[in-house]
DNA sequence: GGAATTCTATACTGATCAGTATGATGCGGG
DNA sequence: CCCGCATCATACTGATCAGTATAGAATTCC
């Protein structure tokens, strides 16, 4: 009936799998699970592009080239779409944990092995959702059980930490400062892939965990002595 | 006239310093700049208890027991304030980079000074704000220009850990996503800050530059080989 | 003491948007 | 061929809120 333009809407070359369920679609794949996940996509992706409160519900029907009611005949608000995409984020995260439960390996690795995971979720289709859901902007229901699955990630961080202290694969620290450290550096990967995409999710999580385990300071003391070239003097002030 | 209530406000323990210039001052300090600085505290303080689109301009002035209109007698729009509130975090990494420009240490500890700054400013009032404007909130003028000031100072961590690893007090790493990992982290810090108070802000910039230094994996070899204890078998499937 | 200036409040506008009321369409089974 | 279910669109409502028009109060200067 109407022209049905399979045209631009620049999916975006992140997934592009996730075509709408509906598109041109003439024998009506009437799978309703399929078609809400294909919502919920569509509602991390445009999320991630423009944020929470900058996405409309029409927005979002327009991605997937339907109209608002059918959005809402799949979910029930707006808030639901941002928990489910965390949750799907968050998801990613408690998977890694259940398996790397079971590794007979020290610690520090078992914690490396959650952190690459953690990082490939923030990198993720669903990472915006997952690391930016506040609560401030959920009912308290919602709010609870969103800071209910974080806390559970921060305390097995933790835990891996105290465990890798305990069996000596891991340098002593404060467990709360370096979780909250390590679990904020992967965090913030959300922030800044969707503008700098020039490494793969793998390789950024690879990059962090390398630094996370050697640390700055030169593991072959040596202080290499240079002639201090270059040190600026000081400068009044800089534009501005 | 009004009943000018001094009274709950819950005006919060952080920096309470900053009262209202207004509430029951009667020789009126004429002070246009006070006044101005006093409203973009407040919005910080709001921004940060709220998040930028759940709060209003009235929510704003009714903290500072005024009306809407005399918040725009002192700034032109919303979008300015979080502009004002962002650049005063900023500022306060910069002032880090110029003081440090002139010492004649090695470039890690020349590093560190700045994480360390960087860190008291994330948690300071102005963190949230300055961790959190984003481009997608704010008209493309003011858009670059935070994207310019953030990319400032990207570039200058950046810098710090290349002359670092050239003068022998980095482990050689990848300057780009080592700047990344350690921003981010601290960025981190202006989302939990809010929740969890422990510890002061210098304590945590000082844990976190610990961490940073050091990394995970020990520095003095020797795994203590241990009897594996607890080591839990898959379990089936977690609550949910 | 009055005019100019600076500051503030009351009350409105216009736009956006989450969520809904209502009804149309296609489909399968009888 | 018609009933009933699932699916979807058109068109509306109600609330919120950024920003403003207008007028009024306080302060300073002359």
């Amino acid at each position: 009936m109407n022209s049905r333009r399979n045209s631009p809407l620049s999916a975006g070359k992140a997934s592009p799998a996730a075509a709408s369920p509906w598109r041109g679609n003439r024998e009506r794949l009437r799978d309703r699970e399929l078609k809400r996940d294909a919502v919920i996509r569509a509602a991390a992706r445009e999320f991630n592009r423009k944020g929470y409160h900058n996405t409309s519900l029409d927005d979002i029907a327009a991605a997937l080239e339907v109209t608002k009611p059918t959005v809402y005949y799949y979910v029930t608000s707006k808030e639901q779409l941002l928990f489910e995409c965390f949750v799907a984020g968050v998801e990613q995260i408690r998977t890694a944990f259940r398996a790397v439960r079971e590794l007979a390996v020290p610690a520090r690795e078992r914690l490396n092995a959650v952190l690459h995971h953690y990082g490939e979720a923030a990198a993720s289709e669903f990472g915006w959702c997952m690391v930016r859901a506040e609560d401030q902007d959920l009912s308290p229901a919602m709010s609870r059980h969103i800071k209910s699955l974080k806390s559970e990630i921060d305390q097995g961080i933790r835990r891996l930490i105290r465990e890798g202290i305990h069996d000596g694969s891991i340098e002593p620290c404060d467990p709360k400062m370096t979780a909250f450290a390590l679990a904020g550096a992967l965090n913030w990967i959300a922030h800044w892939y969707r503008e700098d995409q020039s490494l793969t999710p793998a390789q950024i999580a690879g990059a962090f965990v390398t630094v996370f385990e050697g640390g700055l300071r030169p593991r072959r003391g040596a202080l290499r002595v240079e002639s201090r070239t270059r040190r600026r003097r000081a400068r009044g002030a800089l534009a501005r």
